[in-house]
RNA sequence: GGGCGAUUAGCUCAGCUGGUUUAGAGCGCCUGCCUUACAAGCAGGAGGUCAGAGGUUCGACUCCUCUAUCGCCCA
C-alpha cells in the first residue's frame, strides 16, 4: 500500500526537526522594524537547582503554544529563555555536596565556595536548556539570560542603588524570619505557615511584693527566658490594678514591668501576655511601644546563648523540654493543654522559622505598590483565571517591607560600603578603592547578598538589556502575557509590576495567565519525598514530545490542578497515532498526480457535496473556537476543540463518507473535490495543531507536500488558519446531524438485534416527516455506506415487514427484516425501554404546558418548542406501542 | 479566624451570560468486529435523584443563601 508505517514514531523525527529549526533560526526574533508586530514572552526562570520536572514542562507548554501561534499567526514572536540562580536552594545544594565530601563552604571559604556553585551552574544550566529543547520550546536562545549574568548584576545594583538613594531601601534592627539551618533571613513571603500539634503551658509568675500571681498562657515556654515585661489589654478589668507594678521571671528572678496594650486579646489564654521582643514580631511591636529591652536568647542555629544562664548552648527543643521541667519542679507551672500551633517554616528546607532579631536591609514596599494596584483596577492587567487578581490585590494593598539581605554566598553581594576610619556608608556599582569622604583605604563591602528575587523582580526588562537603552528593549517591552503558577503571584508576579512602573514606567505585561499544580493520580502534589514524581524525560522516552504536550494540556482542566499518571499520555500519543494514519490515508488517496498547490487553494466547484461543506463548515467552526480560546488563554480547551474535530468530525464521518465517493463512484470530477477538501483540511488541521503538537504536524506537513526536511519551508512559519464566516452552516449541519442520527440508530438496532458487522442487511425507513424525507433519500448513499445496508427502501407508506426488529425516530420509523433471525424477547425489551424514556421525556413536557404560567410568561418560542416536542413524543409513543403490540402477533 | 476554589457516570473532567441534547467526553467496564488510514483502532452498550437543604423564577446542573466534605492562600 504504502511505505509509511501504520504506528508513528516521534523519536528521530523529533530531534531532527528540532535541530533544523535551530538550524534556520526561525525562533529568533528581529529587532529591526519589518512591519510586524511584535509579541513577547519572558521565561519564568527555573531553578538551576535541578532538572525540569511536570510542572515545569506544563509550564514551558503553555508558553510554547501561545508563541508559536502568535508567530504564524504573523506578530514577530520573541520568547526569552533563561534560568535563575535561585540563591538558597542552590547554596544549599553545593553545600550538601560538601558535606558529603566531609567538607563544607565555611572550610573551603568564600570564594572557593563561589567557584564550586558556578561549576554547578554550568552543569545544570546546560541540562535545563536541554530538557526545554526536548519538550520543543522555541525560545529564542540567542537571548537566552542567567540572574547572574553581567548585564543582569549591573541592573540589580543600578536599581539598589537608585532605590538606595531615593531611601527607598534602609538598613535597620528588627525582627526576620530567620532559618537556623540555612543560616540567614528569609522574607515574609518565603515563609510556609504549617500546622503541629503541641501544647499550651500555663505559667505563673509572681508579683513582687504580693503573694498574687499573674498566668500567661504560651506555646513556647523557652522564650520566657528572654522576656522583658507582661502585658494585659487595658480594658481587662481582671487586671487592670496589676499595671505598673512588677512581676518577678520565674527560673531567671527577673524583674518585669506590667505593662498594658491594645493588642492583647483577652479573650486568649489566660488574657496575660508574656513579652519577648527579640523572639517574637508583635511583641517586638509591644517593645517598640513601650521602650522594653530586646533580650536576645538565641545562637543564629537556634541554641540558647549566654542569656539563658544556665541553660546555655541547649537546642531550643531541647531547652522548652528543660525549661517546662523546671518550671514544674518549682511550682509555676499551671496546667498543660493539647495545642494545634501554627509556626512558620523554610520554604527551602523546611526547617521551623525562628523570628530573630538582626540587622537587614529591606524596601519600602507601600510606594511602589500603589502603581501596581492601579494597573489590576483600571484593568490594565488581567489574570487568567480572573480570581487571582483578588489575590494579588489582597496582597498588595497589605504588602510589608521586604527584607532583602541575605546572609549567603550565592548571589548578587549587596553594594553598599562602609569605611571603617570615617564611618560612611554609600552604594556604588564599582568596587571603592578608597572612601569618597576621608580617602581611606579602609573600606569594606557589605557581606550578605540580595535576595533571588530582587534580580527576578527586574527579569522583563533586565533580561533585553536595561539599564541600557537597547533595541531590544525598546521592541520587546513592555512583554505581553507571562505563564506562571499561583505560588509566586506575591514572590514575582506582583514584584514585577513594582519594578516595571517603578523602573521602565510602564507595566512589564498586560495577561497574567495562573496554571495550576501537576498532582498524581490520587491527587497529591508530585515531589521528591513521595516519590510521586513524573519526570517529563521518561514521558518523552517513552511517548514523545508532541504526546507529552497535548496529553497535559487534554489533562488539565481550565484553571485548575490536573491529575497525572503515566497513563495520561496515552491519550496524546493515540491521537498523535489517529492524526498520522489519517495522513497516510489522504496520501495514499492523493495519488501521485495530485497538484500541490491545491493543498493551499481549494477549488471550489459549482457544488459541493453536503459532507464537503459540512466539513467546511467544521472547519471553520473550529477555527473560530480555537481562535477564540487562545484569545481567552483557554489553551486547555483549544486543545479540546482540535482533538474533537480531527477525531470525530474529519476521521470518523468524513473521511469514511470519503471511502466511497473514492472507491466506488468512479466519477472523476467528484473524486477530485473529495481529494481537494480531504487535503485542504488536513493542511487546516496541522496548521491549527502546530503550535500543540509542532513535531507531527512538521513531520505530516512535509508528508503532504512530498517535501523533504532540508527544503527549507516549515510549518511553523505558516499562515495559521484564518476564520471564513461564511462557511460556516448551522442549516447545513443540522442536516447532518439528521443523518448520523439516522446512521447511528440503524447501527445500534443491528448491533442489539445481533447483526454480524459483515452482513448487509436490508433496511426499511418509513418516512413521516417529508424535510427528513429529503435528507435521507438525498443522502441515502451514505446512509447504505455506513449502516453497510444491501437495499434501502424509503417511502411515507413502507409497511413494517413481519418479523423485523424496529426503532423509532423523530420523524421517521426504521425496520430491519429479520425474519427467523428475530429475538422477540430482545425486541420487546428494547421497545420498552425506548418507550419508558419517551415516557419520561412526555411527561417532563407535559408539566410544563400544563402549567399556564409558563404558557403566560416565557417566551413564545419557547413555548411553541415544547409543544414540539410534545407532539414528537406522542408521536414516538403511539409507534413504539404499535410495534410492541405487532410483537404479540408473532 | 479571614479569603479563594472545588463537589456532575467507577475514575478524570466538559457543560459560556438560567429554556438546543433526551445532562456530554476521555479512561475503565461489557458486547461484537483484524470492515481495503489506524486493534495506539472501529461499531454498539451499561452506568448520573448534577454533594445536601432552602430560596429566586413560569422554568435551575446553570443565579442567591445556608450546610457538609475536600483543597489552596493569608493571618
Amino acid at each position: 500500500m504504502t511505505d509509511i508505517p501504520k504506528q508513528y514514531s516521534p523519536h528521530e523525527k523529533e530531534s531532527a526537526w528540532y535541530e533544523h529549526w535551530l538550524e534556520k533560526e526561525i525562533f529568533t526574533a528581529s529587532v529591526s522594524d519589518n512591519g510586524k508586530e511584535p509579541y513577547s514572552i519572558v521565561i519564568p526562570p527555573p531553578n538551576v537547582t535541578d532538572v525540569l520536572h511536570l510542572g515545569h514542562a506544563l509550564n514551558n507548554i503553555l508558553q510554547d503554544i501561545m508563541i508559536r501561534w502568535k508567530r504564524m499567526d504573523g506578530y514577530e514572536s520573541e520568547w526569552l529563555p533563561g534560568v535563575d540562580h535561585a540563591g538558597i536552594a542552590t547554596q544549599v545544594k553545593v553545600e550538601k555536596e560538601l558535606i558529603k565530601e566531609g567538607t563544607s563552604r565555611q572550610q573551603i571559604g568564600r570564594e572557593k565556595f563561589l567557584e564550586r556553585v558556578w561549576a554547578w551552574k554550568e552543569d545544570k544550566f546546560d541540562n535545563i536548556i536541554n530538557q526545554l529543547q526536548q519538550i520543543g520550546c522555541s525560545c529564542d536562545w540567542s537571548r537566552t539570560r542567567f540572574t547572574m549574568d553581567e548585564g543582569l548584576s549591573e541592573a540589580v545594583k543600578e536599581v539598589f542603588i537608585r532605590l538606595y538613594n531615593e531611601k527607598l531601601i534602609y538598613k535597620g534592627e528588627y525582627i526576620t524570619n530567620w532559618c537556623p539551618r540555612c543560616q540567614t533571613s528569609i522574607s515574609d513571603d518565603e515563609v510556609e505557615h504549617k500546622d503541629f500539634s503541641g501544647h499550651l503551658w500555663y505559667v505563673k509568675y509572681k508579683i513582687k511584693g504580693s503573694d498574687n500571681y499573674l498566668t500567661i498562657a504560651t506555646t513556647r515556654p523557652e522564650t520566657m527566658l528572654g522576656d522583658t515585661a507582661l502585658a494585659v489589654n487595658p480594658s481587662d478589668k481582671r487586671y487592670q490594678k496589676w499595671v505598673g507594678k512588677t512581676a518577678i521571671l520565674p527560673i531567671l528572678e527577673r524583674e518585669l514591668p506590667i505593662i498594658a496594650d491594645d493588642y492583647i486579646d483577652p479573650e486568649f489564654g489566660t488574657g496575660v501576655l508574656k513579652v519577648t521582643p527579640a523572639h517574637d514580631p508583635n511583641d517586638f511591636e509591644i517593645g517598640q511601644r513601650h521602650d522594653l529591652q530586646k533580650l536576645n536568647i538565641f545562637t543564629p542555629d537556634a541554641h540558647l546563648n549566654e542569656n539563658a544562664g544556665k541553660f546555655k548552648s541547649l537546642d531550643r527543643n531541647e531547652a522548652r523540654k528543660a525549661v517546662v521541667k523546671e518550671l514544674d519542679k518549682k511550682g509555676h507551672l499551671a496546667k498543660t493543654e493539647n495545642y494545634t500551633v501554627s509556626a512558620g517554616t523554610c520554604y527551602r528546607c523546611n526547617t521551623v522559622i525562628e523570628p530573630y532579631l538582626t540587622e537587614q536591609w529591606y524596601v519600602k514596599m507601600k510606594p511602589l505598590a500603589k502603581p501596581a494596584i492601579d494597573a489590576v483596577k483600571t484593568s490594565k492587567l488581567h489574570f487568567h483565571p480572573d480570581y487571582w487578581s483578588k489575590t494579588y490585590l489582597h496582597w498588595l494593598e497589605n504588602i510589608r517591607d521586604w527584607c532583602i539581605s541575605r546572609q549567603l554566598w550565592w548571589g548578587h553581594r549587596i553594594p553598599v560600603y562602609y569605611c571603617d576610619d570615617c564611618g560612611n556608608v554609600w552604594a556604588a556599582k564599582e568596587d571603592p578603592e578608597k572612601c569618597p569622604e576621608c580617602d581611606s583605604s579602609d573600606v569594606r563591602q557589605d557581606e550578605d547578598v540580595l535576595d533571588t528575587w530582587f534580580s527576578s523582580w527586574l527579569w522583563p526588562f533586565s533580561t533585553f538589556g536595561w539599564p541600557e537603552e537597547t533595541p531590544e528593549l525598546k521592541r520587546f517591552y513592555p512583554t505581553d502575557s507571562l505563564f506562571t503558577a499561583s505560588e509566586i503571584i506575591f514572590l514575582w508576579v506582583a514584584r514585577m509590576v513594582m519594578a516595571g512602573y517603578k523602573f521602565m514606567g510602564e507595566i512589564p505585561f498586560t495577561d497574567v495567565y495562573i496554571h495550576g499544580t501537576v498532582r498524581d493520580g490520587q491527587g497529591r502534589k508530585m515531589s521528591k519525598s513521595l516519590g510521586n514524581g513524573i519526570d517529563p524525560r521518561d514521558v518523552i522516552k517513552e511517548f514523545g514530545a508532541d504526546s507529552l504536550r497535548i496529553s497535559l494540556l487534554l489533562a488539565t482542566p481550565e484553571g485548575q490542578d490536573p491529575n497525572i499518571t503515566m497513563n495520561t499520555f496515552e491519550l496524546g500519543r493515540n491521537f498523535g497515532n489517529k492524526i498520522w494514519n489519517a495522513s497516510r490515508f489522504v496520501k495514499m488517496n492523493l495519488g501521485e498526480d495530485f497538484p500541490r498547490e491545491l493543498i493551499d487553494n481549494i477549488e471550489f466547484p459549482d457544488k459541493l457535496d453536503l459532507m464537503d461543506e459540512w466539513i467546511l463548515s467544521r472547519l471553520n467552526a473550529t477555527i473560530r473556537d480555537v481562535r477564540k480560546n487562545l484569545n481567552n488563554f483557554k489553551i486547555s480547551t483549544g486543545a479540546k476543540n482540535l482533538y474533537d474535530f480531527i477525531w470525530r468530525d474529519y476521521c470518523d464521518w468524513y473521511v469514511e463518507l470519503a471511502k466511497p465517493r473514492l472507491y466506488e463512484h468512479g466519477d472523476e470530477q467528484d473524486g477530485k473535490v473529495v481529494r481537494n477538501i480531504l487535503a485542504y483540511v488536513m493542511d487546516n488541521m496541522l496548521r491549527l495543531l502546530s503550535p500543540y503538537m509542532p513535531f507531527i504536524t512538521e513531520e505530516i506537513w512535509h508528508l503532504m507536500r512530498d517535501m523533504p526536511m532540508g527544503a527549507g519551508e516549515t510549518i511553523t512559519l505558516q499562515k495559521y488558519p484564518e476564520l471564513n464566516e461564511e462557511l460556516i452552516n448551522s442549516e447545513l449541519e443540522k442536516k447532518m446531524e439528521a443523518i448520523q442520527t439516522v446512521v447511528g440508530t440503524i447501527r445500534s438496532t443491528r448491533s442489539e438485534m445481533n447483526v454480524p458487522p459483515s452482513k448487509k442487511a436490508d433496511i426499511f425507513i418509513r418516512i413521516d416527516n417529508p424535510e427528513l424525507g429529503k435528507i435521507i433519500r438525498d443522502y441515502s448513499g451514505y446512509i447504505k455506506y455506513l449502516g453497510r445496508i444491501e437495499n434501502l427502501e424509503v417511502g411515507e407508506d413502507i409497511r413494517k415487514p413481519s418479523q423485523a426488529a424496529s426503532a423509532v425516530i423523530k420523524g421517521a420509523e426504521i425496520f430491519i427484516p429479520l425474519a427467523g433471525l428475530i429475538d422477540i424477547e430482545t425486541e420487546r425489551r428494547k421497545l420498552e425501554k425506548d418507550l419508558e424514556k419517551a415516557r419520561k421525556q412526555l411527561e417532563k413536557t407535559s408539566k410544563k404546558l400544563g402549567n399556564m404560567e409558563f404558557i403566560k410568561q416565557a417566551p413564545d418560542e419557547i413555548v411553541e418548542k415544547e409543544r414540539v416536542k410534545k407532539q414528537d413524543f406522542e408521536v414516538i409513543i403511539e409507534k413504539l406501542n404499535k410495534n410492541l403490540e405487532q410483537l404479540l402477533g408473532w
